[in-house]
Formats: structure tokens, C-alpha cells, sequence
DNA sequence: CGATCTTACGGGATTCGTAAACATA
DNA sequence: TATGTTTACGAATCCCGTAAGATCG
């Protein structure tokens, strides 16, 4: 007792609409003899005739008849719901869901974003800001694909990719006599007001830790919360900021001037966070893709020779 | 590229449903290994990775739960479909359109329904009752499934099949002459005044034909058109009439009496009337060998060794 | 006689099950 | 270590195409 088949089906219902079994071989690109095994099989297994036939042509009987009017829309739709899966693989469809630093969603992943609407007009990208802490916690809860974000541990469920890494710079005002230099040290800094984001900043992070590594106290004369905050009190004389790239480079600064910190240099690491045992839709993968693309092409990001993640099951 | 298969949806949506490879294959009766090989194959025509497999769970992708969520409805829908076709061969469904003669509508072929309802309760029949000539019109105009009534010409489009002959009977008044007789012959019955159905009646036609035969002139005493008035004439004295068993059968007579006729014996004959190179339905079959049944069962009519219809392309 | 469907048969592909390797909790 | 998935491979099955047979117009 051999299963009915998708394929049968399909045959039955292309003789019914050519009339012939000649004619509807050739639209199947099949041979005749091999068109009248199906349908012989169809109907055994049916137990049914569906078909009478005579030399000129082949018409349905009652039941035959019945039978194609509810199969027809059933196999259109089919067709319909296999294809709208294959246009995910084709990038013709898909939607992208990620969490972000409010500093990378204004600079460098609208350029992604720009980059993949050329190449995949189908896909839309949807954009969460957050900070680094609640990235992993969206990535965690799966309300997001992945997140992209300041480094967080890896466990069980987050699986953590190092991507690139973005520099720091010291904002201060033109005349201050930093102005001359082409960079500053960290222990140049210390001798100037710090003005620093707060402490549960991805950015305080790195620059904690860079002054721990040193063995060096660090002492900000004040603390910001936003971007916008901090570039205000160095427009005001407050002190010097430390901010890192990608928040500088959205903010129109004329009378401010920056200056790389070297020695060591001093940077923050921005990693893509992802489910663990998770596989990322063909749209995601894109995505990061196009970041990879977009990182490339900017030299200044340092995308840092990509460590692949571990080979997983299933992997081609 | 090999076609999405029925037998892999199949699998994808038992895995789903079972969160399982393991448990699917018990339920799908198959290997465990064979169904990760469905479903590889599956993910890679459609290009897309549909679970996310653990050692302990499979979990659908977002792009696999939508499919899922819009393959399960269409498959189920197929399987009703696949099994309203089935019931018809299973005879659970069915109906059965036939045309057929008054005489016949109200004595045979009500048995053959009663005997058809206790065997295959689920069918349905739907009996035309029209005279011999309509009865093939009726058939070929595809009206009907097929005709029980008198014999027509066989043509192209219909093909006719011997059923049963339906002896004619002499009916008259309880005090006649004939009341001691067993049984008459053709001949005798010119010595009396003959009460016939109309001219272009199958009976009048056997009854016709019979004479001719032996060469001998009919002259009917009076016509009647239907079964009721051609009693009704014989129980006023007009004279004897000729009817078929089957009409007498359903009258109450308690006043009149019947013989058969013999030497040679008058009979109608009574045909399968059917479209040529035309299946029938399981149900019109059912039917038919129904007929058979309860022709074999009464012996009085005569249901002359079937000449069975000549073989047809794609008969079993 | 020509067009069409059916049957028969050999070669190639597909699919299953067994066994072993691999991965994860 | 135990459970579950993947890979590899031999055997059975299925399916197609070619060729010959049968049937109807």
C-alpha cells in the first residue's frame, strides 16, 4: 500500500486541465508511459477511477472531478506557502531583530542598514537600542535575533563573537595644548579633569580597566550620562571627555577637537551576541554579513581577525 | 534539486509537534536516522534551516514555525480530502442517479434500495422515473448514471447491457373463462378484446413485435396510458389487458387474475442503459450488483446469463 | 492508418535500516 | 556516561525511459 504522492497528485491534476495524457507528459517533462503509471497508481491506492479514457482524450469521471476541484486550490496554496519559505533564502523576504548601543544604531548600523537595503530590498531590519547589560538580556529573553553590543559573558544560552573594536578618543576644546599632539597617552590623562560616562557604561568599563591594567587610580572630575551631556560640559570647560568613535563621529563639533589615545590604546570591544544552539535566519545572517562588509571598508574599526565560532551540529 | 516530498512535511511536522527526532520516528514508524535524512533533504531544497537541534530537543526556527503553523492546516485538509475520495471506494459515500420506468420505480427497484441501505448505509439514490425512449435520452445527455428501462439502439454514445425479461401477463375478471387455465397463448388472446398501454410504450412494442413474429394482426379493443387506467378498464368488462409482471405486482387485485403467456412466451425486455467509454462509481456498481442480487432471488424474472460488456482500456 | 493510451522490462536513482561516530547535558 | 543526532554504507525498492502491444476515430 504505496502512500499517495505530491507528485501523483500533480499529474492527476495537469491531465484534468489539458485533457490528454500526451499533452500534460509534455508540460511535465515526462514520458507518456510514465504519466500513465502515476495515475494508475493514484487510483489504486485511491481505489477510485478518476479518469475515462479513450484515445482521443481523457475526462474526469464524477468523483475524479470532485476530487480536482478541492485538490486544485490545496496544491495552489502548498505552492504558495513552500515558496514564501524559499523566499527567506533568497533574501527576497525576511526581517531582521536586533538590540544595539544607542552609539553604534546612529553611525554604523544605518550604514548596514542603507548597505542591505541595496543588495535585499525585501529585508527590513528592526532596530532595538539598549545598553550593553539589557543587550544580552533581549538576546537572552529571544526578543531580539542577536544583539551587538559591549562584551558580555558568555554561558549556557548567550554565545558572545568579539567583531571589532572601537577606539576611544579624548574630546577637548581647539585651544586646549593638547591640540598640537596627533595623540595622547593614559597617563596623560591623568593629569587633566577626566569627565567620564557613568559607571555602568560599556565605555567606563573599558577605561576602568585600561587604567587598572596600569595600575593607575582614575578619577573622573565629573560623570555623564548621554553623549550629548558629555560633549556639553567640554564645550563648557568642564574638563576633557573620553567618548568613544562612533558617538563622536554623529556629533557636529566645531570647536571641539579629538585625539586617539595610545599607549596602550585604549578601546572598548563590541561583540555580537547570540542564542546559544541557535541558528540565525538567512535575513540575520545578512545582516552580519553586510557589517562585516561595512566594518572592511572603514579601516578605522579594527574589525580584528574574526575568531570563528565553534563548528556547530548541523553546520555545512 | 529534488521536489519538497509529501513524506517530508510529513516528518518536519511530527518533529514539531513531538519536540522530538527520536519520538517522531517511533510514531512515523521509521528509522531515527532516516528522518534526519528527510529532513535534511527538506532544509536544503527549501534552503532554509527549519529546526534547531540540541541533543535534547529539536525546536523549530522562526522561519520553521511559521511554515509549520501554515503547513499543518493544508496537510490536514488534504488527508479529509484524500478520504472523502476513499469513502466513495469504500461505499461509505456515494450517490447514484438513475432513470428508469414507472413500473420498474415502484416494484423492483425499491427492494434493490431497501437491500442497498442495510448493506451501504452512507449511499444515496436518487431514482427518475421516465418511459423507455426519455430513459436513454436521459442517459446520454449524462443526466444520469445510468438507465434501467427498455431496450434502445446502441450507438456510439450509448451501450446497452441485458438485464432481465419481464414477463407479460394477461389480466381479467376473476368469473372469465380463462380463470381455469394455468396459462395462455399468444394466439388465444385474438379471440378476446385486448386492452393495451399506448402505441409507443416499451410493452406495447414486445407485445407488438410478438405477433408480428407469427405473423398474426393485432387490433386492441382499447388503449389506456398508464398502469391504473388499463385496470381500471378491465375490472369495467372492456376486456382483457396485458401488463408486465412487475406493474401487476404492486396493484391490489382482489377481484381480477393473471396469467402468464406462452408459446411462445411475451416478455419485455429490460436493459442497463449506460454511456459508452463511461465508468461508473463505486456506488453505481454497488447498485448494480445489488440488482443482480435480488433479480437472482426472485426467479420469476428471468435474469438471462449476462452477457458481459465487451472488455474496456484500463479494466482490471 | 494515425494518434493515443497501456503494458513490459532494464538501468539508475532514491530511501531505508544497521552500525559506528559524534555531541551535549 | 547516557541520550540523542549525524554520517556511512549495503540492500531493497521505486521510478523513469525505451520498446512493443492494444484501442479508438
Amino acid at each position: 500500500m504505496t502512500p499517495v504522492t505530491l507528485r501523483q497528485m500533480r499529474a492527476f491534476l495537469t491531465i484534468v486541465r489539458l485533457g490528454s495524457f500526451t499533452g500534460a507528459a509534455r508540460q511535465l517533462h515526462l514520458t507518456q508511459p510514465a504519466l500513465t503509471v502515476q495515475l494508475r497508481q493514484l487510483e489504486q491506492t485511491l481505489g477510485v477511477r478518476l479518469l475515462d479514457r479513450t484515445t482521443r482524450t481523457a475526462t474526469p469521471t464524477r468523483i475524479g472531478a470532485e476530487f480536482a476541484r478541492a485538490l486544485a486550490p490545496l496544491l495552489a496554496e502548498l505552492e504558495t506557502v513552500l515558496e514564501r519559505v524559499q523566499d527567506h533564502a533568497a533574501l527576497r523576504t525576511g526581517r531582521v531583530d536586533l538590540a544595539t548601543l544607542p552609539s553604534l544604531a546612529s553611525t554604523v548600523l544605518p550604514a548596514v542598514i542603507a548597505r542591505l537595503r541595496v543588495s535585499s530590498p525585501g529585508l527590513r531590519v528592526r532596530m532595538r537600542e539598549a545598553v550593553t547589560g539589557p543587550v544580552g538580556e533581549m538576546v537572552r529573553a529571544g526578543l531580539v535575533d542577536f544583539g551587538i553590543g559591549g562584551s558580555v559573558e558568555e554561558d549556557g544560552e548567550l554565545e558572545v563573537q568579539h567583531l571589532f573594536d572601537d577606539p576611544l578618543l579624548l574630546i577637548f576644546p581647539r585651544g586646549h595644548a593638547f591640540a598640537a599632539r596627533r595623540s595622547v597617552t593614559l597617563r596623560q590623562l591623568l593629569e587633566v579633569p577626566l569627565l567620564l560616562p557613568e559607571a555602568n557604561s560599556g565605555i567606563r568599563h573599558a577605561v576602568d580597566q585600561a587604567f587598572a591594567a596600569l595600575g593607575l587610580p582614575v578619577e573622573p572630575a565629573q560623570e555623564a550620562v548621554s553623549t550629548g551631556t558629555l560633549v556639553g560640559m567640554v564645550r563648557a570647560g568642564l574638563g576633557l571627555g573620553v567618548l568613544p568613535s562612533t558617538a563622536v563621529e554623529m556629533q557636529v563639533i566645531p570647536d571641539l577637537r579629538a585625539l586617539p589615545i595610545d599607549d596602550p590604546p585604549l578601546t572598548r570591544p563590541i561583540a555580537l551576541v547570540r542564542r546559544a544552539g541557535r541558528s540565525l535566519s538567512p535575513a540575520a545572517e545578512a545582516f552580519l554579513a553586510t557589517l562585516r562588509e561595512c566594518l572592511a571598508l572603514r579601516g578605522d574599526l579594527r574589525p580584528a581577525a574574526r575568531p570563528r565560532r565553534p563548528a556547530r551540529r548541523g553546520d555545512p
